[in-house]
DNA sequence: TTTTAAATGTGATAAATATCACCAAATAGC
DNA sequence: GCTATTTGGTGATATTTATCACATTTAAAA
């Protein structure tokens, strides 16, 4: 189980109970790297803040598709599982595992419990659907006023603040959270390579720019 | 100057002090249809509270295109303008009134006031971020997954949702709107009125469909 | 009524992206 | 080392959307 100590390390500015609150109720959770965490649809029956790795959240397209939307890090919460008023919220998103990860699970009858309890619970929400409505304007901007060039060069960059210059994925894996074809990341890839921005490797590539 | 009473009627289940907060510091302000209510970029100085009419939030790109996201009615808040923690926040968004329209402008000084003394503010934080929040999801998908036919399908459903099944809005308009061409809509629409969806005149058209 | 401007229609063409059909290279498993 | 599978490369072609160039229609203004 996870320390006070480890806790506050991850989710600092909590107020003492809170603290306490969570090491009673939440559940310390594992799951592989690639593990589908939450589907669309599914009902969501607890909140999931990450301890420990990094989580993609996705959109999904009634043919199948997966648009990648952003990343989720230690200290941060899927704000589709804090629901509050009523029960039976179905998710609107899909949460996949990148890296083996910790998340914490809190069944969702103390999500209003603790808003009433915890103050800094409440800011700790809010502060979750305000970043994470950020994350989705700059997604829509990308998608709706640029082209798949520099629509690839943002996932990249993206992809290197996160995990480092070093982007370990396949074009078949891009083209996915992307939703165009593997073809088109080739190319634009072989662009980026003959502009030197990039180094390529089978199944990485260097970032080499800024 | 609004009634509690009114006030009441728009705003429902808040507390009875929140009414009382909302009547001494909020100002209500109007606009005339077409007026930029927030501009992106700018310093963000009130919070935006719809009385009457409708508002329309868009992304804005770089080129200065504008890429319609959702509506505000009545009863909704501006979700960016709910700035709490730290001022000087820049809006991400543009809005525009649609109709004619009155707001509540509340100094943003009684945002992280209020979230301490009145609870149903609190709730009324996080609704409105959640709802727009799952706005932005519908967008995402639309723009992701689909082709420009089903998107401006979408998009005429939603303006008949709002003002009813006669549209008025010309081609250049809903172009606008969807970040496309004019030639585009209209010939999307040409089709949408050989399968008996509408029935085109000018300036405007009506959904007879559904 | 006449003029003017705005809104719409439409063909031609260009550009971006998607799809298909392969081939070649790398590597994982035997 | 050999084979099968995954990954990436690339031409050809189709589809979707954007852009250009006008014509036509309608309503507003003079």
């Amino acid at each position: 189980m996870l320390s006070k100590e480890a806790l506050k390390k991850i989710f600092p500015d909590w107020e003492e109970g809170l603290y306490d609150a969570i090491l009673n109720e939440a559940e310390l959770k594992e799951a592989k790297a690639g593990t589908t965490l939450l589907k669309m649809g599914q009902n969501i029956k607890s909140a999931m803040l990450v301890v420990e790795g990094t989580v993609k959240l996705y959109q999904e397209g009634e043919d199948g598709g997966e648009f990648f939307m952003y990343h989720l890090n230690p200290g941060e919460a899927c704000a589709v599982t804090l629901v509050c008023n009523y029960h039976h919220e179905q998710s609107q998103v899909l949460a996949k595992a990148v890296t083996d990860i910790q998340y914490l699970a809190i069944p969702i009858e103390f999500m209003e419990k603790w808003l009433n309890e915890f103050k800094s619970w409440h800011y700790f929400v809010i502060k979750t659907y305000r970043s994470r409505y950020e994350e989705l304007l700059k997604t829509i901007n990308e998608t709706a006023f640029k082209n798949m060039d520099e629509r690839l060069e943002f996932y990249i960059k993206k992809h290197v603040k996160q995990f480092g210059p070093s982007v370990n994925l396949t074009h078949q894996e891009i083209a996915n959270d992307l939703n165009t074809s593997r073809e088109v990341v080739s190319r634009l890839l072989k662009k980026m390579e003959n502009n030197g921005w990039i180094i390529m490797n089978r199944n990485s590539f260097d970032w080499i720019r800024n």
